[in-house]
DNA sequence: CTAGCCTGACAACGGTCGTAGTCAGTTTGC
DNA sequence: GCAAACTGACTACGACCGTTGTCAGGCTAG
């Protein structure tokens, strides 16, 4: 029976399981992030992480597992960063123009801020099997954004073909602009992006 | 200094080289649209063709070269299914309605007939590195569709955002389709990526 | 018939991988 | 001080890999 409250080196079994689960991660989002699905093995990923393989086994039964946690932490901080954008630009209101606005601005800056995150998001459900063969779906706060905002006389084929359209030419603009492939500067990128989403959802697209 | 036209079994060396080349390809198209990526390497595909491996160096450097083969050859044969339709669909008209009917239409079919060559075109430029390190574009063909219908008003950035973003939602429909997640029938899609590539291409879009 | 080309079926080498086990040394509460 | 938990550094096994070479047998033109 493993004792969970002794301390070993000032800390209990329990943070230190907690620490290196959070190490595997980090590792994991690095590799991921900047090498690409077949960058990422259980060797490369304890070996960046600077732990024997069975600490990986401690907390994740595979691969597949590793991927998921690493994807669906950044998910989860990504939306939380647009939700945070959103309520604190708009103060409550409901003007479409200005929460799209803001929603995007906030996924460009993190994907600036860590392009690592934005491979993550917006590549590896395609390319890493643990993801793709799930089905995931890429930056899924894009696709509530706008199947919330979308005509109700839309029936659920619009709407399903809508939103995949949006979110794929969402994530090819991204994609590109993070790729550095797409060369105009950030503010067009995200006004190029909020009339994708307004024209998407219906609304009439202002001309600049 | 091997004899090219010397003959064994009834055929010349260049004939078995060029035949040998065609069954790798094939097995290329096989493991890389149906098993994705990773089910690609060059003992796999040797296997697949039935081939041993001093046959798999006698075409190709390496695995690079394989894929970088197997991609070129579909998309010429997307390319070249697409002008087909486009010309005897339009009979010369140059009505951007009846023209992208006709490609969008084209396309389809295509990925219908061959969910394979499908999944070449839209996936393995992100997920196989052979591609995704150079680049490539997806569906090319779709690029050009729109790069020469945009306005000229419109500046290099803007038409670079245009033809990403309709790109991304392109591939993002018909690999939807493809994967059986989008539940519309074929019409409809048809005429969603019309509008879509209408849309995007400036011209207004009728509703149905 | 024969020498040389050609083929198919390996073997070989060095490498990585996933997974799990072993062992010696360290740490800790009692 | 001690037993047990804990750690880090391996080893081991079987699998796959990329690339290259060898060999015995088959085929062919001269």
């Amino acid at each position: 029976m493993p004792a969970a409250g002794r301390t070993w080196a000032g800390t209990t079994l329990t943070d230190r399981k907690a620490a290196r689960r959070r190490q595997l991660l980090d590792a994991g989002l690095d590799l991921l992030g900047t090498g690409g699905s077949g960058a990422v093995s259980v060797r490369a990923v304890c070996r960046h992480a600077r732990l024997t393989e069975r600490y990986f086994y401690e907390n994740f039964a595979d691969r597949d597992e590793l991927i998921l946690a690493v994807y669906e932490g950044v998910v989860a901080e990504a939306h939380q960063a647009l939700l945070d954008a959103v309520t604190a630009g708009t103060e409550g209101t409901a003007e479409p123009r200005v929460r799209a606005e803001a929603a995007v601005t906030a996924f460009v800056e993190l994907i600036i801020d860590d392009p690592r995150k934005g491979n993550v998001l917006l590549l590896a459900p395609l390319t890493d099997p643990a993801l793709s063969r799930r089905g995931v779906e890429r930056v899924p706060m894009f696709a509530e954004l706008v199947r919330e905002q979308l005509s109700d006389s839309l029936d659920e084929g619009e709407r399903a073909m809508t939103a995949t359209a949006l979110v794929g030419g969402l994530t090819n603009l991204f994609t590109a602009y993070l790729g550095g492939t797409l060369h105009v500067g950030r503010e067009r990128l995200v006004a190029h992006c909020v009339r994708l989403v307004l024209s998407s959802a219906g609304y009439p697209a202002p001309h600049s």
